[in-house]
Parts: C-alpha cells; structure tokens; sequence
DNA sequence: TTCAGTAAGTTTATTTAATAAACTTATGAG
DNA sequence: CTCATAAGTTTATTAAATAAACTTACTGAA
C-alpha cells in the first residue's frame, strides 16, 4: 500500500492519515492554530523545505482543511486560513500536545501553557465519552466493524 | 530542519511527531490498538513494506512505545506489545478517528464504531478540559509559552 | 531426508520523495 | 538602479521508501 491509497480504506484513521499524515503537516497545522498564517511565516518557523510547504498548504487547501486567500494586492500575496474542517483538528492537535507533555516535559515543565477561558483555569486535554461525559480508557472500551455493502 | 531534530525542539507537538509523526507509525499503532502484535500480522494488514515494518517498530521500541517479547523458543519468535506510554496514545489515536468520522463517513456511517463498556452506548471522542470536564473549544483558549532556562 | 511452509527479519536494487540553493515575478523604498 | 520582501517554482542532489529476493531456524509431511 501507498500513503495516497490510505484515502480509499475503509477506517478512519486511515482516511485522515492519509490528509494529515505525515512528517510535515501536522506541524503545518500548528503553527496555522498558533495563528501563523503567510508562507513565509510557516517556512521560517519550521526551516524546512520552501517545496514541502508549498506541497503541503496545496494539498490541504484541496482538502479543505485550510483555505488560500488574497491580503493584499499589486502584488497578490495571500495567506492561508484553517476552515472550520481544519479548525476540527484541534482535539487530535491537543492530544499530541498531551502526550508530549506527559513523557518529554522537563523538570520547568511543559514548553506551552494551554488556558481555558471559560473556567478560568491553565489545561489539560483529557479524553471523554460523547454519551456520559467521564474519561474513557482504551480498557473499557470494544470496538465493532460495520461492513459496508459491496459496490460490485 | 529534518525530521530526527523534531525530538530536540521546545514543542510537545514536535517532540510527539518525532516519535510517531511519520506516514505509517500511526497506522502500525492503530493495529497494535486493534489486537494485532505479531509482525507478519502487521505487515500484512498494511501492504507495505517489510523494511518499513522492522524500522518503525524498532524505532517505537527505542521509544518505550512498544515492548519486543518472544512468544515461542525454537525458534524465538517475537510479538509486539504496547507499553503504558504506547497506550497513553489512545487518545491520539481516538481523535483521529473522531476527525475522519466526522469528514469522511458515508451514509453507512462511520466504518468502526466504538463502545463504551462502562455507559453501555456507542461514543465518539469528546476533547474536554481537565479542570472544569467541559467540552474545549480552540476559541475559548489561549496558549502561554514557558521559556526555559537557556543552557549555554 | 528432502521439500514446503511459517515467522521474523535483512539485503539489494530501484523508484520516489525530500532537501538546499538558486531562480522568478511583482512591487515599493531609498 | 539596486535592494528588500513575499510567495512561490525550478533544478540538482541526497535521503527515504519500495518490491522482491534472501536468510535463519524450525515443524510437519512425502
């Protein structure tokens, strides 16, 4: 298998690897949630390749994660948005940031503080059940495949 | 900047993606997540490469993600198992998921569904905030960066 | 007692992707 | 005119991914 084919498998993981899936965009991705938003800006912040960044801001454009708009004329320069597609990222972006907090923090501490605004109170991004709210571990939970029928 | 100095970066995120930020490990880790632990297993559930399956679990291993255990003598043989620190990733894993159900399911419905034993409904991931347990939204919250001590 | 099969890899040669550095286009400032 | 900025593209080189074959160590059947 290929990363393009992950689009066609029928899990969703695979389906949104196969968008954000690799070295570079998530990345992309947080320097676009920590407001970055012209190409100059991306490719600076990361040092990386000016082709990848390109590569990568077209790909999630045609995916609809971010969009490609016009700041300023003569010459047309543009910068690059999250949709509210992309914006939906932002529960798998807190999770890495999770991880990274819990087994690479130093002894100061986590590199980024995360506020919540709305209680008042410095965060963590903890994992919960849709039907009653308490955090769920991978232990009580068990999974079921629906079979889609088959387009012959 | 190349991938290996992601790991070396003030960044949770960075530090994350420098574990399993490439094309496939996350989708080794989801069948790891499933059940799946031998290598063969593995590789024949993802068509790709087998050079691509030795290193990405060698690397988790490095990681503390994974743990190698021989499950027969005569000739060892080897299966793969998830450390705490490689089930930590639950969540990741979860909001991937989440993100591709929510963009990429047909009118079956999402291709895996996921129960919760301990409510006994079906659930979908829900990023909350681990002071007030409330849904977070990336507009209610703001990030601070913690400067760390510069060691010359 | 050689042959086929299984499992977990490694090796090799080829194809593909990533990289750095230079180039392009359009413009305003000095 | 020349320099600087921004958003890319082009080109040549380096690194990574791929498929296919090979390796090691055994079991069980012919």
């Amino acid at each position: 298998m290929k990363w393009h084919e992950l689009a066609g498998q029928e899990c969703s993981i695979a389906r949104t690897l196969a968008v954000i899936g690799d070295r570079w965009t998530l990345m992309i991705l947080r320097d676009l949630f920590l407001g970055a938003s012209r190409f100059e800006e991306i490719q600076r912040s990361l040092g990386i390749s000016r082709t990848i960044v390109a590569g990568r801001l077209a790909l999630l454009e045609t995916k609809g994660v971010v969009r490609r708009l016009a700041y300023q004329q003569k010459p047309t320069r543009y910068k690059y948005k999250l949709t509210p597609k992309g914006i939906d990222l932002y529960p798998v972006l807190m999770a890495l940031v999770h991880w990274g907090d819990q087994h690479y923090a130093t002894e100061v501490g986590p590199p980024v503080i995360h506020h919540h605004q709305r209680c008042g109170h410095d965060f963590s991004a903890v994992l919960t059940c849709s039907e009653c709210g308490e955090p769920v571990s991978p232990y009580e939970t068990t999974v079921r495949f629906v079979t889609e029928a088959i387009t012959a």
